[in-house]
RNA sequence: GGCAGCGUGGCCGAGGGGCUAGGCGGGGGCCUGCAAAGCCCUUGACGGCGGUUCGAAUCCGCCCGCUGCCUCCA
């Protein structure tokens, strides 16, 4: 029985071709990753989470293939308008009026938010997370450069990327393939923003108004940098260009993604990324999720089932299955019942794995057929993994695998029917390939537990009431006894806070 | 309107000319003090109408239905 693994080269569907394509990296084994982070001004949603799994999986497949990973996903704690360019107010700022809070304590407080989410879902944080504010002045140095190769013009203390005369020397819409004539049309219904000379032109930096709390000097005005640039300054500043590719979710292939392009090639004449890889969008009952329409479920809400979609509280574990038994590039309708089913998968992956620790492989009476299914399902494995990452296939033979181990399991834990060697790579792979590779743990293994998160919000809420009964000596009692087991509760404006010490 | 995509068994969800996807659920049984888990057996599908083909869920055409992008969003 041959128990060497054959691991495929790895495909990737590129974006940019439209096309499935073996993966080169630019230099390897290093590879260079870039996947667009969360704009921290509210709540992570599910979308959110499954951008993040789903090129956490990519991260630890490359891992395991011996390359060596840089992963850079950024924090936008600016940027990103709301409504009309001249009308729009930055989402941060805006959230920082309502609630009268410094803007930079908004965005401290979502990235500690999202990185705890991530955390629970047991996502391995970035290499590098850097942030657009930490990032002005390169991002002024870039839109001087492309100033002086001509590809932009200020127009009152603003600064505008001309799309037309980009179009003239480069090929416009190369991601997205859309066409410079057709976006005239549609876009002639934004008004107000005369200060553009074309309507598909956009915003490299933006003289603030008066009433606009985050800004920073630049050549041009006291302003702030445009919705695109900060993406292109910190992949050319942390990877490189051009580097191996670039992640997010579709709705990012235009606008930002096709104009991350331009303004790379404008100002280093070098398109960035080799493969743009972009994951789908989940729905709720069949319509998209979005902050706009409000019909979104933040991640907590999954782990406390605190929403009235949920019947229940939800494992991480269970929506990070959930995400990865669909492909990346299909739509996830989300559901209730999905969760519950993917739940219900999960306990059985672990009951397997656990269960697999337990036997002992001894040979004598082996079973080729069994022991043939065996290393075919573990090759399989890889197999579809390498498929522009199938997971949902991939899975699928971690479940013929437990059904094979629990069989076995039923027979007492001394196995026959299969060799100590194939036995030995069952055990190795089955737990490789499930907790390495898609980074699905028991819930005990799990640091980050989100079963301590909800006893937690129940202490809180249990002490909330308390409060506003004015029973200060219980409120008291709760916070002081958390404090001498190491966990430190804290009162902020959008609630109860706990950490540990 | 332009562009892209989807419609698979009770639900979710792979696949994509002949070869078992898988998960959840349902039915029957084993095990068990009860329950749960696990095991065995079982149920069952490719939107509609045409066409290509020896053969179509898979290719082509038309029709019906749904969704996304085109504007901030993962």
């Amino acid at each position: 029985m041959k128990t060497k693994l054959q691991i495929p080269p790895l495909t990737i569907y590129n974006t940019r071709t439209r096309k499935k394509e073996e993966f080169k990296p630019v230099n390897p084994p290093y590879v260079g990753i870039y996947v667009c982070g969360p704009t921290v001004y509210s709540d992570p949603h599910l979308g959110h989470a499954r951008a993040a799994v789903v090129f956490d999986v990519l991260r630890r497949y490359l891992t395991s293939m011996g390359y060596k990973v840089r992963f850079v996903s950024n924090i936008t704690d600016v940027g990103h308008l709301e409504g009309d360019a001249d009308e729009g107010e930055d989402k941060i700022q805006k959230r920082a009026r309502l609630e009268q809070l410094e803007p930079m304590e908004i965005a401290q407080h979502y990235t500690r938010v999202y990185n705890m989410a991530m955390a629970k879902l047991n996502v391995i944080p970035p290499n590098i997370q850097p942030h657009a504010t930490c990032h002005i002045p390169e991002q002024i140095e870039l839109v001087k450069r492309i100033l002086e190769r001509g590809f932009a013009y200020v127009v009152n203390g603003s600064v505008y990327f001309d799309v037309p005369k980009y179009a003239e020397k480069y090929q416009y819409g190369v991601l997205s393939g859309r066409k410079l004539e057709e976006l005239e049309n549609v876009t002639r219904e934004l008004r107000g923003v005369e200060e553009k000379r074309h309507p598909a032109d956009f915003a490299l930096w933006k003289k603030a108004p008066p009433t606009h709390i985050m800004k920073w000097k630049s050549p041009w005005s006291v302003g702030f940098p445009g919705w695109h640039l900060e993406c292109t300054v910190m992949n050319a500043k942390y990877l490189g260009i051009p580097f191996d590719i670039h992640g997010g979710g579709m709705d990012l292939i235009f606008p930002h993604h096709e104009c991350e392009i331009m303004q790379a090639v404008a100002a280093w004449d070098t398109e960035p990324v080799r493969y743009w890889m972009h994951n789908n969008l989940i729905t709720i009952d069949g319509q998209k999720m979005s902050k706009s329409l409000g019909n979104f479920i933040t991640i907590e809400q999954v782990f406390t089932g605190d929403h009235e979609r949920l019947s229940k509280a939800y494992s991480p574990m269970a929506v990070r299955l959930l995400i990865l038994q669909t492909h990346y590039r299909s739509v996830i309708d989300f559901s209730d019942s999905g969760l519950a089913s993917a739940e219900k998968a999960y306990k059985r992956l672990i009951y397997t794995l656990k269960k697999l620790d337990t036997l002992e492989f001894q040979g004598g009476n082996v079973n080729i057929e069994l022991e043939e299914r065996i290393v075919k399902h573990i090759n399989d494995f890889y197999k579809f993994m390498s498929d522009d990452l199938s997971t949902a296939r991939a899975i699928a033979q971690l479940f013929e695998l437990s059904s094979i181990v629990n069989q076995l399991a039923d027979k007492g834990k001394t196995v026959r029917e299969v060799s100590y060697e194939v036995g030995n790579l069952l055990k190795t792979q089955y737990a490789t390939t499930l907790k390495e590779i898609l980074g699905i743990l028991p819930e005990e293994e799990h640091v980050d537990s989100f079963r301590l998160n909800a006893v937690l919000q129940i202490l809180i809420t249990i002490r909330q009431e308390a409060r506003q009964q004015k029973n200060f000596q219980l409120a008291d009692r709760i916070r002081d006894q958390l404090k001498e087991v190491g966990i430190v509760l804290r009162d902020t404006p959008y609630g109860t806070e706990w950490d540990i010490e």
